[in-house]
DNA sequence: ATCCTCTTTCTAAAATAATCATAATAATAC
DNA sequence: GTATTATTATGATTATTTTAGAAAGAGGAT
């Protein structure tokens, strides 16, 4: 044997996880072992619910049913998430100091200001932390807390007494579980609203990262009434009832 | 014997350190012993914690294509270390809140510390977040604070208001760069030292892991005066005179 | 739809490889 | 010298991979 045989299946796991989807015909060929001890790798992969068997390969889990965690929930509308975050980093200039929420969409936008200088962040996600850790360009402050151990976040009065004493900002980056106008922006836990909460509280100018799937949901924990918005970025063109929501509120509009 | 048997499993640990992966065959040949020695050699390290074994070789024990931090490339001393933080962990009683500061030492203790159920860790080390973010039994708190990316350790007076305002805990954990009778505990940077202090302030017991490459090294940024321990684990049988210093000041030894 | 063909999957047995248990041997320590 | 430890040798056991033939799915042509 030239390579572990569970060193594959790690292999076999990254693969999927940046593809998506495998083939058996392909992986046999790739790691010089035939068909069935693919279909043998794929069988355990399901068993530890990382793929699903399909007709001549497996694709990614997609968690069914359950909260998605953190990973998953990275690849679900990727290219949109990565569209709104490239637009948001645009409204950043240099030597500002903004805040990033927890959110898959802050973590894109983080991605698209690695090259930008003199700027401060202060996150409350770990992944951001991460993201940016290698950034000698960028001063980093990550608000601690209660580590929230299903979206990698830092949450809990904690988090919040820290931003609410220690801090303040041009302009905070969030999106949420869901939009409504009646009861606002709804987050999917109560921890996570407090958090957005304070920096909203102690940000000027309130930005909203939000893609098409956000609108008209709602959640129980309330982060705060749609006024408190200044701008919005969304990858779809609104309909009249959302356009007239948003302009009446006073709330730019961005599409992208 | 051509090489000793404790210097070959000292490289084989190095060996997969940096390849993350290692087989017995090639191992074997690499040495020129049998794979049954090799079996051996795996099963020791295995129960040291090192690596896991698996069929036809072993990989590395922090999770598979996992990164490795700063400074555990000086293998030598990650045994020490790693001696070091298991007896550390045995002081830890289920139940109890612990501050583990941004020391190697300190994360060789986290790895050991992951089956112990209803403990709190308070830590400003980013590496011992991510070692403990999947222990659902921990809750786990980080300071927040400003990203020293050299340590990746959180800092600043952040870090420090966070840990005054809003923890207490039973047992610090904590290493430094080196200690002497006249100066007390001393490290690298200043930073360090506040977030240090601050820990140290607010815990009923203070425990130092002590390897022998602290005894009798000084720097700048002071911590504390030595009486501020109340217990020292190191790995040397100390000499007459650092057992008089320690007896002196009602500090406990424990010698691994 | 049914039939046909190609491909993939399944099953079970055989082949290969690695591990384990144990005893024997070699090296080192006392 | 004996005691202790490390290494090797051997055969039994277990894990993994391959093989090969049967069963089932996919897709096209009739």
């Amino acid at each position: 044997m030239t390579t572990l045989a569970v060193e594959r299946r790690n292999q076999i796991e990254a693969i999927i996880n940046t593809k998506k989807s495998v083939l058996v015909a392909e992986l046999a060929e790739q790691f010089d072992v035939t068909p069935e001890t693919i279909r043998a790798d794929l069988f355990k992969l399901e068993k530890k619910g990382i793929l699903i068997r399909t007709y001549g390969g497996a694709t990614l889990s997609t968690g069914s049913g359950a909260e998605l965690t953190f990973k998953e929930r990275d690849v679900v509308n990727a290219e949109v998430k990565r569209r709104i975050g490239a637009r948001a980093a645009a409204l950043i200039r240099s030597g500002e100091t903004i805040f990033l929420d927890a959110s898959t969409s802050a973590l894109y936008l983080a991605r698209n200001i690695k090259d930008k200088h003199g700027l401060t962040v202060i996150t409350n996600a770990s992944s951001i932390v991460a993201e940016l850790s290698e950034c000698e360009n960028i001063k980093l402050i990550s608000t601690g807390g209660l580590l929230s151990k299903r979206n990698m976040s830092y949450t809990g009065r904690f988090a919040e007494r820290m931003i609410r004493e220690n801090f303040a900002a041009n302009k905070f980056f969030f999106s949420c579980k869901g939009v409504t106008e009646e009861r606002g922006l709804t987050d999917a836990s109560e921890e996570e609203a407090y958090v957005k909460q304070a920096m909203m509280d102690v940000s000027d100018t309130v930005i909203f990262l939000c893609d098409h799937n956000k609108l008209g949901r709602k959640s129980i924990p309330v982060i705060a009434s749609l006024d408190r918005v200044d701008t919005v970025i969304t990858d779809v063109r609104l309909d009249h009832e959302w356009r007239n929501t948003f302009e009446g509120l006073d709330i730019d509009i961005i599409t992208v």
